[in-house]
DNA sequence: TATGGCACGC
DNA sequence: GACGTACGTGCCATAA
């Protein structure tokens, strides 16, 4: 038998506005009944699988029963404002849907619906009512059943004759007779007053109809209940008639107009966009993909809403664990949805020894745990069309990583990204705890289970509460072309360097221990003697005894455990002392051996002899990449024995160069640009010797009279200037007086008054705004910029200095990566970024493609930032990473 | 296991 | 008069 699902517009209308919160779109339109309406439309589509399908509607507060009765209905407060605008928009939808309205003039829902179930009775067709006003169960039939809202709108009592039976043990006509006794306050049907539902069914079970029960109204004489029966006789009757359901109106049904048709997607699409219903735009579009966008327009589902604050039951599904691939296939068939949530698990380890073990994925409303053991290339192919389309968005705790594993299963994963871990930096870059468990924790109060898997499938759900939050607050904080347009896309070039790894030569390292192994041994055994005894030459402890008690040095300096033996303390003895000057020696080659040799060593991969470090795009406050397992970011290079570190990186195929491109002085061309200082502009659009100029202006001679002891000492105060450097740090560190230093820092201020008017504004904007900003519109928050205590004050005004320029520079050479890279990919070259050391980018390189590849370095490096003066960079070409050629 | 001291880079 | 240059990672010893 066909079946009929006719909907009772106005009451389901009326229960999704009272059930829902009040939710409007950017522009105040008030949405919630359309919204809780269309999900409950769209569920029981699903559900019921109806072949016709109607929606009747009041069409005004007349109806012929007010011919009968003036105050029908009077006591109803008329629909509320919020809910009027909604009935058009939801009719809207219908017809967007291409769904049957049926309304008619002077009639109401509830008797367009009996006229409808009475004709699909004609034709054999089996009919539910959607509604939730009681009066339809007397419509009730062999082939017609109604559906009861509850709670809301969330659950449906299922009502046929015998359920009707059981829990009133009325037949579905009693009903108006039910009505007819007890009245209905809501409709102001008076009935008999005093007679509630209980005597109300009472008396039905013992007469049966109102008619049946005044021809017996003597079993009432001399009790109570007698006299309101017969003082209301009229009344009664009244009642009953005023509710029953006229099945006959005027309306032509057919099952051509009821059937159901397609959707016209191109409207419906347009209205929820306009309404900004995203769950129900990401349902449609699930069932109709659309064109590919950008991610920024796409919206991710309003599931907060679906899980946080809809009425239970419709929250999503419980999760699945999937463990072989069959079934795992049978999930990913067809079409995409519109976004997933994607959760790797993998071993520790770097982009190529740690493997994925499992994942969880979340695919519409249900989260799937899927176990793939040793098998996940099997499940990535599974997913390779997915992963691939464009249009759609992955929502991922780390980017990174699916870009890393799918990366060597061969998938260039195109589609978009919300990463949790990403947002949560760029919003806070402090935050210790970027996790999505911290996120949720922070901004949504919700504490996740601590059984794994059950952990997984809220880490998937958690990731759809936190999405639009997290878009909306990115959009909020103008952080989404930082997001978008550099942070993003850099992960995916992080993951291609990491994947690609650096090779080293262990043979050369290995050579090189050996012979620290031998110094450092002659160095120890010198040092024991020197010192008559044996004790731990890298106990800082020890040495402190041995030099400050047991050799009576003087204490230059304490640390909060005891006495101080770093380089600084170290440096000042060694003049007089072979002994400190040994010590210094063993920590150097020590340093080497311990950290340079031994622990790449320890990280180069066999199979290949190449290191992978993995970048940390989410750790620093400023906005720069970390580099861990092995650090490549700080091999050594001032001293010529750590220098010989470098011997060892060497490109992965031979005849390949190496190419490094560091950029000259982008620090301070990043304080020129923002200071607009007359001077230091001048000096760099002149392209001269930075330094150079310095001490002439702060030594008050002219350039060419500039001496090297001059230059240092100018080099010094312009980086100190840059990390808010006092007069003491300033003496220290060339060993000059206190007073020198000051008069060095103050000359310096008077000729470039520029520089000093940004950093006095610099702080000044931080201590209002309680934030420093990068070019790119990086943030930092700084705290202690107003804190009572000189220390924490102080700390904060030269944070406040230095993370517009030092995070600059990042998001600077960030944005070259990407223009490099970009590059390098679309003129299909073979060369390869590598690593990245803060201002310096190092490739290998093809010979034959080195002199195209200097051009593009210069290219994007030096047009990445458009800046009030140059940026330049100097490149350099070789073999290894010591041995290099500026070209 | 956590912390401090030290040393390497930019 | 304080306290004394930004941002990181890794190794080792020591304390707990």
């Amino acid at each position: 038998m066909k079946k009929l699902i006719v909907i009772d517009g106005n009451s389901l209308a009326n229960r999704a506005f009272y059930a829902i919160p009040i939710l409007s779109n950017s522009k105040g339109v008030i949405t919630n009944a359309v919204y809780g309406f269309t999900n409950m439309l769209m569920r029981i589509i699903k559900q019921e699988q109806p072949d016709y399908l109607a929606v009747a509607f009041d069409v005004s507060r007349k109806v012929f029963r007010h011919e009968q009765y003036a105050d029908y209905k009077a006591q109803r407060k008329g629909m509320p404002e919020e809910l009027r605008g909604q009935m058009d928009l939801i009719k809207d939808v219908l017809r967007a849907m291409n769904i049957a309205i049926y309304e008619k003039e002077g009639y109401e829902g509830d008797d367009v619906i009996g006229s409808m179930v009475r004709w699909a009775e004609g034709q054999d067709i089996h009919s539910i009512i959607i509604t939730g006003d009681k009066d339809s169960l007397q419509l009730i039939s062999d082939k017609t059943s109604v559906f009861l809202t509850k709670k809301g709108i969330s659950e449906l009592a299922k009502y046929d004759a015998a359920a009707l039976k059981e829990e009133y043990g009325l037949v579905p006509d009693q009903i108006r007779d039910l009505k007819g006794l007890m009245g209905d306050a809501s409709d102001n049907i008076p009935g008999v007053p005093g007679v509630g539902e209980k005597t109300a069914l009472k008396l039905l079970h013992q007469y049966g109809t109102v008619e049946e029960l005044y021809q017996h109204l003597d079993d009432f004489n001399g009790k109570k209940l007698g006299d309101k029966l017969r003082e209301n006789e009229a009344q009664a009757f009244m009642s009953k008639e005023l509710a029953t359901i006229f099945c006959q109106v005027p309306l032509d049904f057919n099952e051509e107009t009821l059937a159901r048709h397609a959707f016209d997607v191109p409207l419906l699409t347009a209205l929820y966009k306009e309404l900004e219903l995203r769950s129900l735009l990401n349902e449609l579009t699930s069932m109709y993909p659309p064109e590919p966008a950008d991610w920024t327009e796409m919206p991710v589902e309003g599931m907060l809403e679906d899980m946080e604050d809809m009425a239970p039951g419709m929250s999503v599904k419980k999760g699945e664990k999937i463990t072989d691939l069959e079934s795992f296939q049978q999930l990913i068939n067809g079409m995409p949805p519109m976004s997933i949530s994607l959760i790797l698990n993998t071993t520790a380890g770097n982009a190529r020894d740690s493997r994925v073990t499992s994942f969880g994925i979340m695919i519409n409303d249900t989260p799937y745990l899927i176990e793939c053991g040793d098998d996940f290339s099997a499940y990535a192919a599974v997913l390779k069309p997915w992963m691939e389309d464009k249009r759609v968005l992955i929502l991922t705790d780390d980017a990174k990583k699916v870009f890393i594993h799918f990366e060597k299963e061969k998938i260039l994963v195109e589609s978009l990204f919300w990463d949790g871990q990403l947002f949560a930096y760029l919003f806070n870059p402090e935050s210790k705890d970027l996790s999505l468990d911290a996120m949720l924790a922070q901004y949504f109060d919700v504490t996740l289970p601590d059984d794994a898997e059950e952990h997984l499938y809220g880490l998937l759900k958690g990731i759809y509460v936190l999405s639009d939050f997290f878009i909306e607050k990115l959009e909020q904080e103008k952080l989404t072309d930082l997001y978008t347009s550099i942070e993003l896309p850099l992960t995916q070039v992080l993951a291609i360097m990491e994947l690609e790894g650096v090779r080293i030569d262990t043979a050369y390292l290995e050579a090189m221990g050996v012979e620290l192994s031998g110094r450092i041994e002659e160095l120890a055994q010198k040092l024991y003697e020197a010192a008559g005894e044996e004790f731990n030459l890298n106990s800082s402890k020890q040495l402190g005894v041995i030099l400050f008690e047991k050799m009576g040095l003087p204490v230059i300096k304490k640390t909060k455990t005891g006495y101080s033996t770093d380089a600084e303390v170290l440096d000042t003895l060694a003049e007089e002392h072979e002994f400190v000057k040994d010590i210094l020696a063993y920590r150097q080659l020590s340093k080497l051996k311990s950290t340079y040799i031994e622990g790449i060593l320890k990280l180069v991969r066999p199979e290949t002899g190449k290191v992978h470090t993995t970048f940390n795009q989410t750790i620093t406050a400023t906005g720069r990449l970390s580099s861990t397992e092995p650090n490549l970011q700080n091999i050594p290079i001032k001293t010529e024995e750590g220098k010989r570190i470098r011997k060892a990186f060497v490109p992965s195929v031979p005849g390949n160069v190496l190419v490094a491109a560091d950029y000259s002085q982008i620090e301070l061309r990043i304080l020129a640009h923002m200071s607009k200082d007359p001077v230091l502009v001048e000096s760099f659009m002149n392209d001269e010797d930075i330094h150079r100029r310095t001490a002439s202006e702060v030594f008050g001679v002219p350039m060419e009279e500039v001496t090297k002891e001059m230059r240092r000492n100018a080099k010094a105060v312009n980086f100190g200037i840059i990390y808010g450097q006092t007069d003491y740090g300033l003496s220290k560190e060339l060993g000059i007086s206190r007073a020198e230093a000051k008069a060095y820092i103050e000359n310096y201020f008077a000729r470039y008054s520029g520089v000093k008017a940004w950093i006095d504004q610099a702080i000044a904007d931080a201590r209002t705004s309680g934030i420093s900003t990068t070019m790119m519109g990086r943030k930092r928050y700084i705290k202690d910029i107003n804190s009572k205590n000189f220390n924490l004050r102080s700390f904060a005004e030269r944070t406040a200095v230095n993370t517009p320029i030092q995070g600059s520079a990042a998001d600077i050479i960030k944005r070259a990566m990407l223009k490099v890279q970009s590059r390098l990919h679309h003129n299909k070259l073979k060369a390869q970024l590598l690593l990245q050391v803060h201002d310096e980018l190092i490739l290998e390189v093809p010979p034959q493609e080195i002199a195209g590849v200097i051009k593009i370095l210069h290219e994007c490096m030096e047009e990445a930032a458009d800046l009030e003066v140059p940026l330049k960079i100097d490149v350099n070409v070789g073999f290894n990473w010591y041995d290099m050629e500026r070209v």
